[in-house]
DNA sequence: AATGAATGAGGATTCATTCAT
DNA sequence: AATGAATGAATCCTCATTCAT
């Protein structure tokens, strides 16, 4: 393994270490230190691979958010259909969530005051990968097959709906499968935009 | 008026500038001296009515969900009809944030990472109080009027669509008037569980 | 004594306290741990008269240099005869680096690396308020008194002069009353080391 | 080239860089990083040349009083009469610090409050060496042809004004040569300012 | 009751130095 | 000899909380 690939593993042992224990206790909450030891390496090192705790944090963010994007458009591109991509839409996210859900204080809850603002962040960048979902709710009204109405309120309404139901299962403390709720979802969210004749 | 009163007054005083603060700051980033500051008094002043930072910040949450759990009991006690009942919920939540933006940060987002997690005691509080509606979606599952679902991820789906819809309000810079969402809120959701025959 | 008076007294203090250190140790050798120990405070409270360690540094530079220019103002003011002048200046300096050597380290040699330079602002700034010795310079040229050469080559070999002194005295450790060498200093710089017949 | 040379040759080269950003930045701000990075050579290879960043700095330091003092040595050998000497002293002076004003900063204000002082250093060692210098004021003075003066007042007025020319030459952006002040510094330190009939 | 000066634990960050490769 | 990743001691500064007035 050449030096180049070591030093990318180190930074996603960092990465992965950090995410936990930014995921459990929350940015401030979360010292260095900590983060160090549980790594087992020196504080010190952790600023030779991020410039600060806000840049760690934010790259944890960053790597969150890419590998959703990442699985979503993998497993969405074949998928013509409109209520199809939905309902497996709805699969990834919860999925995702569901073996990430540290990912999901830090991505969604966590509001660490920073310059950059992670909830925004979230719901600004998420969007701006999926402005495609916002192309397919047109496409879908001018088919026919949902309502007419706004697009970002469809879409807000699906992620709030979503993220509800996440909530619910780790206030729960996520004892049943995450992914199971994908039906029930898709069932409140699709029957609430499927046009009636 | 006596001083009971006047503490009164000024514990409010107290709470209602600090819900600003920390409504706009983040628990973390918000001092006690900027609060003093803005309330004209001394910092330890503030220690007289809460025992610490997290007693005054749980005491704004408090006061939060107190003030929209009157709100609602009180406007819908007349309210029979369960989708009557349901469409003024929507409203009363919106129409509350709308009014009280600073706490849709400090309710819902904050996650400030003391020993009581305020998400889960909005989630768990609020529903405390409303296990009603709770109650009201098994009269109208079992009255035939909604679909046979969880009468637990309807609430948690309905409460995150809100709150989808909230945070679009809040990222387009509160632009638009949240309470006229009610009905887009109410047609998504209601027509998803609305029994069709 | 009210309190403007005693905050007065503890800024003073710490001022003394950290005057001292910084002359012994130097910019960087000394610690803001060490300056609250030996002024029988809390590092905190340190900071609730300097905005940091720099502005404690530099508030000691600038007192040193107001300390000085002051007493030259009040001691200078009467006299009109150049060469009395410059004699007295002479006695002034020496006396205020004899009583205030820890400010001769601090003021003169220190060169912290700061957004300002401490040598240089005493070379620009000590200079600024003593214009008034380029001008007295300036008379006695016109007066024939002295020779026709730049004042402020006179001044800066002057002032060199003088630190050379300063110097040797310190080196020697201080084992002499160094405002005894005023004469010397007068004699060297008035009159040059060349014996006349 | 042997082994010894070409690392009496990457020494020379660290030392220069070195000397460099010292001379720059004082002491505490530079770090080995940049002077690393400057060399184009790895941290850890500094220390197969010094053995820590004090031992460099010093390096630095005697190299600069050595290269001084061997100019003096070289060129004044020859000089017999005091006066020509003298003259020839000064103008040495100040073309060494014209030409290398990096070690002004370095050996003559920076004091890094290490063990050794390095003003102190200067102060010493370079009147070690020159020792000779007190020898001639003494054989001047027994000549009759300068004043009966304490040698060492002497010889420190005359250093202490050629640093104070040197610091009106820097402050002022170094816009003139230096070297042309030699004859004020002679004429100021053998004949005084005053005029004579 | 009110004040606000004082406290000091806590935490982020830097950087000289080491050492395995 | 050379490297540069890793170390961890050192240090500045913040801010919740206390308490004498």
């Amino acid at each position: 393994m050449d030096k180049s690939k070591i030093k990318g593993k180190r930074r996603k042992q960092i990465l992965k270490v950090a995410a936990e224990i930014f995921g459990k206790r929350g940015y401030w909450k979360t010292d260095m230190e900590s983060i160090a030891k549980k790594a087992n390496i020196a504080k010190g090192t952790i600023y030779l691979y991020f410039k600060n705790k806000e840049d760690l944090f934010l790259s944890i963010v960053d790597s969150g958010l890419t590998a959703l994007s990442e699985k979503m458009e993998e497993e969405l591109s074949g998928i013509k259909d409109f209520l199809k991509k939905l309902k497996r839409s709805i699969q990834i996210y919860l999925e995702f969530f569901e073996k990430n859900f540290v990912y999901f204080n830090i991505i969604i809850q966590e509001n660490p005051g920073l310059g950059v603002k992670v909830g925004e962040k979230f719901w600004k960048e998420f969007f701006e990968k999926f402005r495609k979902i916002e192309e397919d709710f047109r496409k879908g009204i001018s088919s026919g097959i949902i309502k007419s109405l706004s697009p970002k309120d469809a879409i807000f309404s699906l992620i709030g709906t979503l993220h509800g139901i996440i909530h619910q299962w780790i206030l729960s403390g996520r004892r049943y499968s995450l992914k199971r709720k994908a039906n029930i979802v898709f069932e409140i969210f699709v029957n609430g935009i499927r046009r009636r004749k």
